[in-house]
DNA sequence: GTCTATACAAAGATAGAC
DNA sequence: GTCTATCTTTGTATAGAC
């Protein structure tokens, strides 16, 4: 990918995850990063297209950082929990944004259907990481956990997901550590 | 509020509970209740008026609901709980609604800073409302909890709006039930 | 690859008749 | 209160020069 097209999907993602999808124009991204709307088109012809090469970037960066974790023979089920809470951290502070498909979950049957599925894909793949995380605990004994692996994953997954919408909703910063902290506390 | 705004206000609730506020214009409303555009602006002038009547009335119910059985002496700590669990649960089946501010949640700077104080209201009514369930449940000890009383409402109402999130995004009906049955057991 | 120019549809909103 | 008609701006998208 072009180093234009590249600037093009992070100033996309970043106001994604500030106003959502629908509010995002063209015209937006062009003023962001200083070209023209029509060239934007020459990378991607429609906006669908654009919404999709997002979250596909999203999804793989996230994945990616989870799977390493996930092989890694030295690190602990606290290490690969860590790895999963790490991004949901990363929102503290006065950044405003939420997770891009967290809010695109939002406005789910706005989206075209090519994102529509990315967006399920994200879903899918972060709660069966995690369901496959606590499912192995589960045998090895190394966690206690609330429910069976796959509801203690819903809900792990779930509750950062709105500590996220709550934070930037309730101008609160403290929500997304008192979630996290009240999380690891009842596995540990 | 005449019987045609009362239409237009449960429609656009609707529709923003399924695609969000950005998408949808004063013609879908029209469209979807049989009258002109012109005449949904004689009742709401501005779409950010509209967007306002529809939270205050879902936060107004909502909240009504909640009030009565914290003022109820005859509702037990676990009857408070399901009060506030009902409407999370009512969104099962193929309702393809999520909560209301959940879904503005995601898209909450792209709203006009007047629904956005709408929005705030009902984070901060709802984690209260929690919070003061579970400080006087932590008093007379008729409950366990996982965290301190702000904590624990944190947890509570985050888990339940990422829940219907993932259910819709996953397109899987079993996520509400099963966050909810892992929160239950929590306190149990 | 980026630009100017433009097409075309849809948006939010107002004026004024009925 | 609802309508038709219209205004103005903005949206996505394309054509074609450079």
């Amino acid at each position: 990918m072009s180093d234009t097209a590249n600037r093009i999907v992070d100033i996309m993602a970043e106001l994604i995850q500030t106003r959502g999808y629908s509010a995002v124009s063209y015209q937006d991204i062009a003023d962001a990063i200083g070209i023209r709307k029509a060239s934007i088109h020459y990378h991607f012809p429609s906006k669908g297209d654009l919404g999709e090469a997002v979250i596909r970037q999203y999804n793989k960066s996230l994945l990616d950082e989870l799977e390493a974790v996930a092989a890694d023979p030295g690190a602990s089920a606290s290490d690969k929990l860590e790895a999963f809470l790490e991004p949901y951290l990363s929102f503290r502070g006065d950044d405003q944004r939420v997770c891009l498909c967290g809010a695109l979950a939002g406005e789910f049957f706005a989206l075209p259907k090519g994102m529509q599925a990315e967006v399920t894909k994200f879903f899918e793949a972060h709660q069966g990481w995690l369901t496959n995380l606590f499912a192995a605990c589960k045998k090895d004994g190394s966690m206690k956990m609330p429910g069976s692996p796959e509801q203690t994953a819903r809900l792990f997954f779930g509750a950062m997901q709105g500590a996220l919408l709550a934070k930037r909703a309730a101008n609160d910063d403290t929500q997304i550590d008192d979630v996290a902290t009240t999380l690891r506390a009842l596995v540990a």
